[in-house]
DNA sequence: CGGATCTCAGCTCAACTGACATTT
DNA sequence: CAAATGTCAGTTGAGCTGAGATCC
């Protein structure tokens, strides 16, 4: 019995030293996820940044697009690249917030709703194919171990 | 008791409905482990593909870019600018394949293999820093999960 | 001929940097 | 004044596409 059971070797395999490396299989694994979620947002025009500040105007009410950023690990110059597209398709409405003028108040508008709902049914199930793999207790494992990474290195902001 | 304990709610946390999903959470922790290898790298000038590109070189011996692309996941025309770069630092020679001289076969030199293994003593610090937080059994428990993942979706070539 | 291989030019996405004007 | 915010211009790494030349 291996302690790792590694694959069967096929010719073209990659090299165990790189299969076994955690940042290599992250990469590969956020590459074949990021590939799933963008076909899944491509007949909408969208892209991954749109959903995640739609569902972020949806579940936690409007905010400024610095606040955004900083609860989507997203830079505040790429949120306003964001905000526009999702404002030109009329999802949401930028306006100035009376009581701090340096500030935009984002909110999802009814269609912004609206589009939210399709869109996550997509990634539900993009979701669902990506740890196809996996049962329904490692899965729920398997999160949590990520989670615990995720969260370990996001304490530096 | 929760099913899946989701952290300490912060000001700052990103929403409940992200932060679950595998996809967002997959991109995370790519994200920060791309960066501490990228950090590692940085003094040599190098970046994560060189560095996978010579141990696939020293693991399954010389091989042609096109081989060295399948292997990794690299594509061709990436191929060709890191095994410029890796030649022109020395660390790898291009030579025609007389066999079938289509091809090129790209073979680690001393320097080279040198190189290497520094970088494998960074690489293998990075590695023990990202998964820092997890126990020895956790660890095991996530990279099995893992490959699982990683091998599933990599069946399409 | 079809099919690989190497190469180059160029594209897109995302992460990121530096700067600037406005406001607090 | 310092700090935060929104904006813009620009860079980088990496994944990817399309095309051409060469060779099997």
């Amino acid at each position: 019995v291996t302690v790792v059971p590694v694959p069967v070797d096929r010719e073209w395999r990659a090299p165990q030293r790189v299969v076994r490396l955690p940042s290599w299989l992250l990469n590969q694994a956020a590459l074949h996820a990021n590939r799933m979620v963008a076909e899944g947002f491509a007949a909408a025009g969208l892209r991954r940044h749109h959903f995640t500040v739609l569902v972020a105007l949806d579940e936690d009410r409007p905010a400024s697009q610095a606040e955004l950023g900083r609860r989507l690990s997203i830079d505040r110059s790429d949120i306003v690249a964001v905000v526009n597209d999702l404002e030109e398709a009329g999802l949401v409405v930028r306006e100035r917030d009376e009581r701090d003028r340096r500030r935009n108040i984002v909110r999802l508008t009814a269609p912004g709703a609206k589009a939210l709902d399709q869109l996550e049914a997509r990634v539900a199930y993009v979701q669902e194919a990506l740890l196809e793999p996996l049962s329904a207790k490692e899965r729920r494992d398997f999160l949590r171990l990520l989670m615990r990474v995720v969260e370990h290195h996001g304490e530096r902001a």
